[in-house]
DNA sequence: GGGACATGTCATCAGTTGGTGACTTCTAGG
DNA sequence: CCTAGAAGTCACCAACTGATGACATGTCCC
């Protein structure tokens, strides 16, 4: 009758891989490891979960490239120094947590407590978050202002993801963003 | 032949239920709502999973349950209003994890992702733990301030969890411990 | 056009989960 | 002693999970 209103999904085992690997980080990052099925993945893709395991090896191997290749802390250390406690604190604080920026974070927060994923998780979060950031403030102590950083950090998103920031009206966000971004970048300049 | 080495257990509904609470709640505090299923609960009292469900109702009921009777945040609310800073600092940098102490924090930090825990929560960390929070630290912006510490407080926790402490050595875990106390305290006694 | 191979689907498996109703066993009160 | 009801167990269900091997289908090259 009707042409299909959806493209017809051409056969391309790289472009598909790819899908299934995006589909995969929005649901780990919604969902968490545990509650994220392969079924729910091949279906947002439009594709048979029996795919998924035959692309990937199964669930954790899927899991662990996914974390290879989503964004990290990168973004967040480009730019000037000074401005770095904005960045972040605007981006915690202020702006919807349905932004990607904050995928990594969901993914680590959500996905920690369950065994096959934490191994993948703490590697991960070292190599690309970590030790990134303890090189780029540098100094002797900065592997203990780099665990305050990530405190202040995973500690916002949290509450956030617990709260849904209904307990905060608009102005005590901006206080909020403002005493996160002062406490940031005290320990981005200063000793610990 | 020999008498058996544990008591016999007498048949006791009261002891049976707060049996079974206990256990609950250091399975949910261990591994997080999904995680943990009734017949693990049931089989660390030594009792059938069937009585946990005619008890409680389910598993969400139980689990309301034991958020209601869990250790809160009054302890660390005790004392002089000086020594917050260190009392927390000292159990989220130096004290090991396995403590009582960190049970709340850990059942909301492993359950938060799951829908059928997270209103449950939610309530209760509005009630339990913010509210006497800013009820505590008093003044205009107590709410702010209580979310920052808040902050500080989730993110050690996680950061431990992820990590296990093996990224940071002793000389550096009491740093942390002396830039979370002096940070806490900031939030304590400061404006935001 | 017609194989041949890559691409994708289907049926099915074993394991686990929360939950339920029928059953057994213990114990207190008469 | 002995029975009624509480306390606890057992067998089972339906739903879901990740995984696998056999099968179907599209696409490209000769």
């Amino acid at each position: 009758m009707s042409p299909p209103l959806s493209p017809v999904r051409t056969r391309n085992a790289a472009a598909t891989r790819t899908a299934i690997l995006e589909a995969a980080r929005r649901r780990f990052a919604h969902e968490g490891y545990d509650r994220t099925g392969l079924r729910d993945i091949a279906s947002d893709v439009g594709v048979d979960a029996a795919l998924i395991s035959r692309y990937f090896g199964g669930k954790e191997e899927l899991f662990e490239e996914v974390l290879t290749c989503a964004p990290n802390i990168a973004e967040f250390l480009e730019g000037d120094r000074a401005g770095f406690g904005d960045r972040v604190a605007t981006m915690m604080a202020i702006e919807p947590m349905r932004e990607e920026k904050f995928e990594l974070f969901l993914i680590m927060l959500r996905s920690a407590s369950s065994p096959k994923a934490a191994a993948a998780i703490r590697r991960h979060s070292s190599e690309a978050f970590f030790q990134p950031l303890e090189a780029w403030l540098g100094g002797e102590d900065a592997a203990v202002r780099a665990r305050v950083l990530s405190c202040l950090m995973m500690g916002a998103t949290m509450n956030r993801m617990i709260h849904e920031d209904y307990l905060l009206d608009d102005s005590q966000r901006r206080e909020l963003c403002d005493a996160l971004a002062r406490t940031l970048n005290h320990f981005v300049s200063s000793e610990a």
